[in-house]
DNA sequence: CGGGATCCTCACAGATACTG
DNA sequence: CAGTATCTGTGAGGATCCCG
């Protein structure tokens, strides 16, 4: 289990670099990344369509989303040469593979949510008391 | 299977704020959170010593970090009254559970770099070849 | 030694306008 | 419809000082 070295994913950082691992992380667990994932997940959309799925996203982020997620090979872009353009998006295996991992850890946020805002709760009073005692 | 409702993670999302599961995913796979939670289930640190076992961590971030951990109900932090002051930090059984699909995603990202990286390769080079023809 | 308060900055997110 | 190019702000993240 070689991830178990914490240092592997830290050391090489300097100079606003970072290990090519977290990259990788980064790029599946990012804002809209992650959305992008679930959403492909289930079916492949057309570029406003899954704008529109997601809602809330700019063109430009949603079209660097894509990017980053093809270049990585975790997404497959079908552009048709059509009048007006069409352009399918959908996951390739690897993709399928990083969407179940993601999924697992959304999963796990929404069992969980509950205990983590009782978790806060507690923190915020015992906060709150210290501060006005 | 609630979350292949993918609304669910996009919607009320107005005014800068952000559906409560998303929140938490973005502590437990922020930049830091993601080597904290890795360094703390090896065992616990104390602050110094986990800023130096992750290192290129800015003091600012390493404890804005832990207090999000802690307040989600992830970390437990373990502060003896003495002079010099010493601070233990550790995992809670819910930061354990976070720390474990955190690794998976980690794990996964080790393995299949090597498929990623020749992905961009390709990608790359198709684009270079694009521009130049 | 741990961490709060402050200041700075730059990378990234969003809006807009334009192209094929 | 699916992008690209450009401008701008905002805030995450880093450096520094200070205190218990």
């Amino acid at each position: 289990m070689v991830v178990s070295k914490v240092r592997q994913w830290t050391t090489a950082m300097e100079g606003g670099g970072m290990c090519p691992q977290r990259l990788v992380l980064e790029h599946v667990t990012s804002r809209w990344g992650v959305l992008v994932l679930l959403a492909l997940d289930e079916r492949s959309f057309r570029f406003g369509e899954l704008r529109r799925e997601i809602g809330g996203v700019s063109e430009k982020m949603l079209t660097q989303t894509l990017q980053t997620l093809e270049r990585d090979g975790l997404v497959h872009r079908d552009a048709k040469p059509v009048i007006p353009p069409r352009v399918d998006y959908s996951l390739t295996g690897l993709g399928r593979e990083a969407s179940a991992l993601v999924r697992s850890l959304a999963e796990w946020t929404e069992r969980r949510l509950g205990e983590v805002e009782q978790a806060r709760t507690g923190y915020d009073e015992i906060r709150a008391a210290a501060s006005s005692g």
